[in-house]
RNA sequence: CGGGAUGUAGCGCAGCCUGGUUAGCGCACCUGCUUUGGGAGCAGGGGGUCGAGAGUUCGAAUCUCUCCAUCCCGACCA
């Protein structure tokens, strides 16, 4: 039994000055954690409990779908990460230190190069595998800028999973069997989700789907097909691409004189009030030229982590803007970063603002690899920049007049878009990552070389998953979730008790014995009870304190307990709904619907 | 890393522009009395390196410089 009295918890009036997102603000008001460091929390008593529920759910879901629990150090040296590559890879965001005798150390920001040297270490036969394995451990990251409490912060604490197979139908089997784990646990946290494709970033490997919790507060965007179900995270959506058309009997392209048109707007509206330019005077059709008839062609520079550079140009449709998100999620590990004045020094043969195909690939004058839209396919046509100052050309047709490197996902998605399955109209969301599975495939095996004897005694190297859920990011996600103006309001499967039970009388009154008697004969009958048996605090408070704290029941032990029969008020913490009930009857009310 | 804002008691804030006794208010906390069904009243009290350092000045929370931290937007981010 929690009391009160003597809990070490103080509930704030004011908001905190720093919190913005109501998980943030209101973990901290009602007195479940304090921050300690930047992107560092103090869980206190309530928070623990919360922390300990969903841990535990998580684990039991593991352990049901037959995975097997293992504990690694944080603190790991840089040999394995070397190896993977991921020493590198993982740039600043790794936690670096050095001990005592220099010798490179880290904080892990995630645990694939261990397990894999674990596995290595004790299995060596195919009939040892599929093998399933998981911890629950703190995690280092040293984000650029942590943010939103629990949400992202640079110590935080995540249920990892791996899979060991030695084929591809193995690994599906294991993907499929933790997304089943996923689901059956997202579902008793009460977290709504959200399954969508992804990218698998850093991470390596291929097949990967995140589970979103869909809040405005998520930091990931992503679309949801209003037609088919089809899901992604927008760094991932592929969009739909038009059909390849004719280039049969296509008028020529030609260039044109157009001064004065810095930007896709002006351009547009030049060919519009120019009648030789016209679509209707150049064969085209009737309408007047948008924005989408043009391509724009942008510059960027890839950075690879071994520090080579490279430039890059992507042509998009005049309308988009370059989304570099989604540009980086395609090329990683290589990160974009726009043109600058200096890059364009380097490239004589591109005119800023008039930069077309004419120069762009591979094959051409610039030698810049070259990668368009999906929407840019064989004989569509554009206007683009005809690699002269002031002048475009017009009617320039894929496949017939310029032939790209490929095709890149980098354009801005937008409610526009439409679906690249079944063409429906595609729906902008944000989520906050509660779980992302991949089938990491043999990226970590190979580099460490884990293999096992085959049936025929060939040494077969070992396919892996990767499968994560943020364990404190979940709580945060549920504070999130099941709020409203007055306080937290927790899922019956981790609220800190199951009952919230307050003393409304006068003190000298009956009700503290009433009350004290009941609170004892709950915990008996396994009910567990957060006892506010505050004699010094005014009712008003009591009643503020139970809302902000959010234990889903709520029950008074006032005047009607002195009657005959006693009576006690439960309320419903989320519907506010309040029913008067006799204390004879209380065990039975106050017992939790899922026990 | 770029842009913006902020840093004064556990929390929320005023004071700074225009330098001047002992730095203020609300909440929280402590003592006493009263009160007790929706963030009580009265009286008394404790708690501050005014983010840090340097400078200007007879005198700095206040002016100047540097640094640090936090928050927001962007960049970045399983």
């Amino acid at each position: 039994m929690l009391r009160m009295s003597t809990l070490f918890l103080r509930t704030l009036r004011d908001d905190p000055a720093d919190a913005e997102v109501a998980s943030h603000r209101l973990l901290v008001r009602a007195g479940y954690i304090r921050r300690a460091a930047p992107g560092g929390f103090t869980w206190l008593p309530l928070g623990w409990l919360v922390y300990r529920k969903v841990e535990e759910i998580i684990r039991a879901e593991m352990n049901r779908a037959g995975f097997q629990e293992v504990h690694f150090p944080a603190l790991l040296p840089r040999e394995p990460y070397e190896a993977t590559g991921r020493w590198t890879d993982y740039g600043d965001n790794l936690f670096r230190l050095r001990d005592r005798r220099d010798n490179d150390m880290l904080l892990a920001p995630t645990h694939e190069e261990m397990f894999t040297l674990l596995v290595k270490d004790l299995f060596s036969s195919y009939r040892d595998l599929p093998l399933s394995i998981y911890q629950i451990q703190t995690k280092y990251r040293d984000e650029a800028r942590p943010r939103a409490g629990l949400l992202r912060g640079r110590e935080f604490s995540m249920k990892d999973s791996y899979s060991f197979d030695v084929d591809d139908a193995g690994l599906e089997q294991s993907y499929e069997r933790h997304r089943s784990a996923y689901i059956a646990t997202f579902d008793r946290l009460a977290l709504p989700y959200v399954i969508v494709s992804a990218v698998s970033g850093a991470m390596g490997g291929s097949a990967s789907e995140e589970f979103l919790a869909p809040l405005p507060a998520g930091e990931d965007t992503f679309v949801r097909c209003t037609g088919c179900g089809y899901a992604a995270n927008v760094e991932a959506v592929e969009v739909a691409a038009a059909d390849a058309q004719s280039i049969e009997g296509r008028p020529d392209a030609i260039v044109a004189d157009t001064p004065d048109t810095p930007t896709i707007a002006t351009l547009v509206e030049l060919l519009n009030s120019t009648d030789a330019l016209s679509r209707a005077s150049l064969g085209w059709d009737d309408r007047p030229w948008t924005a989408a008839d043009t391509l724009k062609n942008v510059l960027v520079t890839l950075r690879f982590p071994d520090g080579r550079t490279e430039a890059l140009a992507v042509g998009i449709p005049g309308d988009r803007e370059l989304d570099l998100r989604r540009l980086e999620a395609q090329l990683a590990p290589a990160v974009p970063a726009p043109f600058s004045d200096e890059d364009f020094e380097r490239h004589p043969s591109l005119v800023k603002g008039y930069i077309g195909p004419g120069v762009l690939g591979s094959s051409n004058s610039s030698q810049i690899r070259y990668l368009v839209d999906p929407r840019v396919v064989d004989g569509s046509a554009w206007v683009t920049g005809a690699d002269q100052a002031g002048r475009h050309v017009i009617g320039l047709l894929a496949g017939r007049d310029f032939l790209p490197d490929g095709t890149v996902e980098a354009a801005e998605i937008t409610n526009d878009d439409l679906c690249g399955r079944c063409g429906g109209a595609l729906r902008l969301d944000r989520g906050i990552e509660i779980g992302h599975i991949f089938q990491l495939g043999r990226k970590y095996s190979e580099a460490l070389g884990l293999t096992v004897a085959g049936p025929d005694g060939e040494p077969v190297t070992v396919t892996m998953g990767s499968y994560g859920i943020g364990v404190s990011r979940a709580v945060a996600a549920i504070a999130e979730t099941h709020h409203d103006e007055h306080g937290l309001c927790w899922p019956a499967a981790v609220a800190p008790a199951d009952v919230h039970l307050m003393i409304a009388g006068k003190e000298g009154g009956p009700q503290r014995a009433i009350a004290e008697d009941l609170a004892s004969q709950l915990e008996q009958a396994g009910i567990s009870v957060l006892f506010d048996d505050r004699a010094d605090v005014s009712v008003g408070v009591k009643f503020a304190d139970a809302e902000l704290i959010g234990i889903p029941t709520i029950a008074v032990v006032g005047r009607g307990a002195a009657q005959n029969p006693g009576m006690i008020e439960v309320k419903d913490r989320r519907s506010g709904e309040r029913r008067d009930i006799p204390l004879t009857e209380a065990i039975a009310s106050l017992r939790p619907a899922d026990r």
